[in-house]
RNA sequence: GGAGAGAUGGCAGAGUGGUUUAAUGCACCGGUCUUGAAAACCGGCGAGGGUUAGUAGCCCUUCAAGAGUUCGAAUCUCUUUCUCUCCGCCA
């Protein structure tokens, strides 16, 4: 959410950015809207007043014995009248909000302006793709030759299609990714460990951005949409661990905070029909270890650099190639101001493909969940930045491992750093 | 799941319809005193919003959340959520 005196007093401005990246803001709605607020909100304001200090007056001529009709007769009318005020400021009220719920982040400066995924600028290669002196497979074909390990039929069976069921040594691999990715974050990296609800309520989906517009990508238990009913499972850690700090002061001498969880996402993935059909890259269950932070506004653009090199770590101590893309206005998720997407190599797509987003929010998550600091006793609390990203996805990252870990037999060689992990295997054949 | 008791500012804790503009204590901040500190004393001290040039003043909202009764609600009524105690069930 953004600031509404900022977006009252700035609404050009506002409108200019927001067309970055595709969104269009009704600016003359905005304004009629914030007109009639403004006039409704002043009178409201000074019925109430009236009532209360007539109300108190009665209080007090009753306490000396006096006789109050008159008086009453003084605020016969003012209830009637105060309710149609307020009837008519709440829906203004309403709209506005509605609005303003939708309306996504602004970009930073920094990031460059383009429509869609074309406009992402490569940052840095790290890493060589290697040579294969034989036909490259993919993960499917890999993880089935491997006693099933991968076992997309029998998901199919128990659940649907876009789920997998894991088995022998690949389930191993995919746990030790996990155990090995929240160790290094944890020992090197400096963030705390968390286990977090994978089902949460609407205040929390709310704070970090997935509603009310996003709603239709996620798993609920009950409609969404029915008030105070049904949670919902979790897209990404992101949302239970960030929501940590909503409605939360903290002192400036705990900032910055830095959590990593790891936890299945789920995701409805409607509207990706055809797409990654094949194999583990778009599934509606999946594992990730998370990262966030929150941090004082002046650090959030250094902390996303640190939180990204943090990303990267994993990719590099796994030995995957890999490259980093600032992604362009049009193709930022809804709270972000700035995001790097890590993309590691496959070679069965020769190509590319999304391993990691690491954003910075800004203060659009804390408005949202009222997160903040207090940056000097005695003074108003101010919100706090939020930050997150995958370090990493470990589906994604199991499926990078066979692609570029295999051999001619179709036997993985099991990365060093993980072999502590896979009671010191240095193969799965 | 059943029965009962609760939810008040950072914490503790008064307050059962109008001198509550939420008492008081602790914690915290500023001051007096002191070589310095402690103690004592004096003053301040929640959050959100509106108006405004304003971090000034004034005003509104906020006593778990929502709805209601009333001229007036922390206080009365209803619903929901959560917490605690006991029982049941379970890992």
């Amino acid at each position: 959410m953004l600031d509404s005196k900022y977006l009252r007093a700035e609404l050009a401005e506002t409108a200019a950015r927001q067309a970055t990246r595709g969104f269009v803001l009704d600016v003359e709605k905005i304004n009629a809207l914030e007109l009639q607020r403004r006039e409704l909100q002043v009178a409201t304001q000074e019925l109430q007043n009236q009532r209360n200090s007539k109300s108190k007056a009665i209080g007090q001529a009753k306490a000396r014995g006096e006789d109050i009709t008159p008086l009453l007769a003084e605020v016969d009318g003012l209830g009637a009248e105060l309710d149609r005020a307020k009837l008519q400021l709440d829906a203004v009220l309403a709209e506005l909000d509605a609005i303003a719920a939708t309306i996504p982040n602004l970009p930073d400066l920094s990031v460059p302006v383009g429509n869609d995924e074309q406009g992402n600028v490569e940052v840095r290669r790290v890493g060589t793709p290697r040579q294969f002196d034989f036909d490259v497979k993919d993960h499917v074909a890999l993880g089935e030759a491997l006693d099933k390990g991968l076992d997309f039929e029998s998901a199919v069976k128990i659940a649907g299609s876009r789920f997998v069921v894991m088995k022998g040594q690949i389930a191993r691999l995919h746990r030790a990714l996990t155990q090995f990715m929240l160790d290094l974050h944890t020992e090197q990296h400096g963030y705390t460990e968390m286990y977090v609800p994978y089902l949460v309520n609407k205040d929390s989906l709310f704070g970090t951005g997935q509603l009310p517009k996003f709603g239709a990508d996620l798993f609920h238990t009950q409609p969404a949409t029915e008030e105070g009913v049904g949670m919902s499972l979790i897209p990404t850690a992101e949302v239970p661990v960030t929501n940590l700090a909503r409605d939360r002061i903290y002192d400036l001498a705990e900032l910055p905070v830095k959590m990593t969880a790891h936890t299945p996402c789920f995701r409805s993935e409607a509207g990706s029909y055809g797409r990654d059909t094949r194999g583990l890259i778009r599934q509606h269950q999946f594992d990730k270890v998370e990262l966030v932070q929150l941090v004082h506004p002046a650090q959030s653009m250094s902390a996303l650099e640190e939180l990204t090199g943090h990303a990267e770590k994993v990719l590099q101590l796994l030995e995957l190639p890999y490259r980093v893309m600032l992604l362009c206005t049009g193709d930022m998720g809804f709270g972000s101001c700035k995001t790097y997407d890590l993309e590691v190599w496959l070679p069965a797509q020769n190509t590319y493909r999304e391993i990691s987003s690491c954003s910075s929010m800004g203060d659009f998550q804390a408005r949202r969940m009222q997160a903040r600091f207090r940056p000097e006793e005695g003074k108003k609390p101010e919100l706090l930045h939020t930050l997150n990203g995958s370090g990493l996805a470990v589906g994604r990252t199991l499926v990078a491992i066979l692609e570029n870990c295999q051999q001619a037999d179709g036997s993985i060689a099991i990365p060093a750093v993980l072999q502590p992990y896979m009671a010191g295997k240095t193969v799965i054949a």
